[in-house]
DNA sequence: AGCGAAACTTAGAATGGCGCGT
DNA sequence: ACGCGCCATTCTAAGTTTCGCT
């Protein structure tokens, strides 16, 4: 192990609640100031020319630029827009501007969609002008010094105005979302530090002085008034070690998983309901790696669920479905408005526990009444010290990348090969964790561009495939060396086209396969990146392959302390 | 104990940029 | 040189858990 890391990750721990002795930053950068649009550049309302309010003005660039967006044709998002736009125009504007199918952004739209291109287009030298300015940015903003050590922050920039885009059905999709102004921010730092200056003509909120927190900076936003934080990138040391501590909770809970399997087998004959739910929930998260699913506020978020907060409409119970005994179908959108889409087999217990939970209910109400995740992680740090619902996602997924990889990775393959079964065991993660994306723009034209390449292999296959036969008659025929020779050739051929052709049809299956799952969330957030390291060290695979930089950084803490025979 | 607020982790989309084949 | 497809990075929303108050 290297000295340098090796001090860095094993410097003595702060006592409790304390997170650091020293923070000095320069607080964050704001975003450029709105900059009004050419004279030539017109908003028409009924069909004429208006000149706009510099605020007014601003909100509709908003709007304009997002013209060929979905959102813009959604009605929610649309008269979310309208109502807070509206609040910003004069009262003369408010008297014109009625209807937003009226009002045309057309040339606003094109003005921006053009200097885009402009920007795309500029020379090289100029490209690199701008990249040296950011990088300045980022070396001024973009790193504090904490406990002395110069650490990355993560978001050093105030998020930019612009309009509130939700996931799935968000009822405020399209809101307006302010401008954050110094006034609106609270520094966080060290007394003893060199405070951040708000830029000229301006105050901070409030500048404190709390080190049992993390953050540096924070601000309230005004569309679900939360509190946006600034903080570290994850390669600092801070967010290091509570990630590795995340791992060994984890780690623990392997050490009295089995224990807890049994326990809840057992409470799902308890002669108390609630324990009977907290046990089933709790096979569900165990089992099937759901969220816990916290209570939303109505209204104010799409809907989603969890475990927790599923309802009687999202699972349908099969005494028997192809062939199965006992399967839930499970359909309910989740975390970010993914869906959840699982038929299950279960235990007969759960199967008829179900049954009972759902009588007597309505469609939407609750599968577990009186079961909020409160009292849910309550039990479960009875069960463990530092045990929650989230635990059992980060053991499940770690422990199943350990066991793909052993059932996969096959020693005398070479690294492309060794690679291509981590890729299958993270896959295997994905699914379990239900990480989707959406289908790739370009999924179905480099689809058929690979089929296309695959059908004209078929065809030179074919063509082979007659010219062996070909062969084969004619050296029966002649029997010399030179048909012998001919021969060996076309089956050589033969042979290597079917390779091909095979190579082909397993890149068009891991492509198919790999469409809607997305690797990277549970690569950062779930897989002790221990198990991966090893792996590489154990099969002579470069880390590189594995972690890109910026996931090298993260989990340099790993890299520094992780040998061969590391077992999650 | 129950709550709302605060803090922090996890998430997919959008954007940026780079390498590769033509 | 150029376009395009893919991977990395950035962005910020949406979760979970913890905190702190009554």
């Amino acid at each position: 192990m290297n000295l340098i890391s090796c001090c860095r990750w094993e410097e003595a721990n702060h006592e409790d609640g304390v997170k650091w002795k020293f923070l000095e930053h320069k607080g964050p950068y704001f975003a450029v100031p709105y900059e009004p649009l050419p004279e030539d550049v017109h908003f028409c309302y009924d069909g004429e020319p208006m000149k706009l309010s510099l605020a007014a003005e601003e909100v509709a660039t908003f709007y304009g630029k997002m013209l060929d967006h979905e959102y813009t044709t959604k009605e929610a998002f649309q008269k979310n827009f309208f109502g807070d736009w509206r609040a910003e125009m004069t009262k003369e504007e408010r008297k014109i501007i009625k209807h937003l199918d009226k009002c045309d952004f057309t040339e606003i739209h094109k003005y921006f969609f053009d200097r885009n291109e402009e920007r795309k287009a500029l020379p090289k030298a100029e490209k690199q002008k701008l990249k040296e300015e950011a990088s300045k940015l980022q070396e001024e903003y973009g790193y504090c010094i904490l406990d002395g050590h110069r650490e990355k922050i993560g978001n050093f920039k105030t998020e930019p105005p612009g309009l509130f885009r939700g996931r799935g059905d968000h009822p405020k999709m399209g809101m307006l979302k302010m401008r954050i102004r110094p006034e609106d921010v609270i520094i966080n730092c060290s007394k003893d530090s060199t405070i951040p200056e708000p830029p000229p003509g301006h105050k901070w909120k409030e500048v404190r002085f709390d080190n049992t927190v993390t953050w540096l900076a924070s601000w309230t936003e005004n569309i679900q008034s939360a509190i946006k934080y600034i903080m570290l990138n994850p390669s600092s040391k801070l967010k290091g070690e509570k990630d590795w501590q995340k791992y060994e909770t984890a780690r623990r809970l392997k050490d009295v998983v089995g224990h807890i399997r049994s326990q809840y087998r057992k409470d799902w004959k308890s002669r108390e309901m609630k324990k009977r739910q907290i046990a089933v929930a709790l096979y569900f998260i165990d089992k099937l790696a759901l969220r816990a699913g916290n209570e939303k506020e109505e209204g104010e978020t799409a809907d989603t669920v969890g475990c927790c907060s599923l309802r009687v409409e999202h699972i349908q119970l099969f005494p028997e479905l192809d062939g199965q005994k006992h399967v839930v179908e499970f359909d309910f959108l989740g975390k970010d408005s993914i869906r959840y889409y699982n038929k299950v087999p279960v235990e007969k217990e759960v199967f008829k526990n179900l049954k009972r939970f759902m009588e007597n209910k309505d469609p939407d109400d609750d599968l577990f009444d009186r079961l909020p995740t409160s009292t849910l992680n309550k039990h479960l740090q009875d069960l463990m010290d530092g045990l929650t619902a989230k635990v059992f996602r980060t053991y499940n997924a770690s422990i199943t990348l350990q066991n793909q990889l052993k059932e996969l990775t096959n020693a005398e393959d070479n690294v492309a090969a060794k690679i291509l079964s981590y890729n299958r065991a993270n896959r295997a993660v994905a699914l379990l964790c239900n990480h989707q994306r959406a289908l790739p723009k370009t999924y179905e034209k480099s689809m058929q561009n690979l089929q296309a390449k695959i059908d004209a292999k078929e065809e030179q296959l074919k063509e082979a495939k007659k010219e062996l036969k070909k062969a084969k008659a004619e050296h029966k025929k002649y029997n010399t060396e030179k048909t012998k020779k001919e021969l060996e050739k076309k089956k050589k051929q033969k042979e290597r086209l079917e390779e091909q052709l095979e190579k082909l049809k397993l890149m068009a299956t891991d492509k198919e396969e790999n469409k809607q799952i997305a690797l990277g969330t549970s690569k950062l957030n779930y897989l002790d990146p221990r198990i991966s390291v090893a792996w590489c060290k154990k099969f002579g695979v470069p880390i590189e392959k594995i972690y890109n930089k910026t996931q090298r950084d993260k989990f340099a803490w790993a890299i520094a302390m992780t040998n061969e025979d590391f077992e999650f």
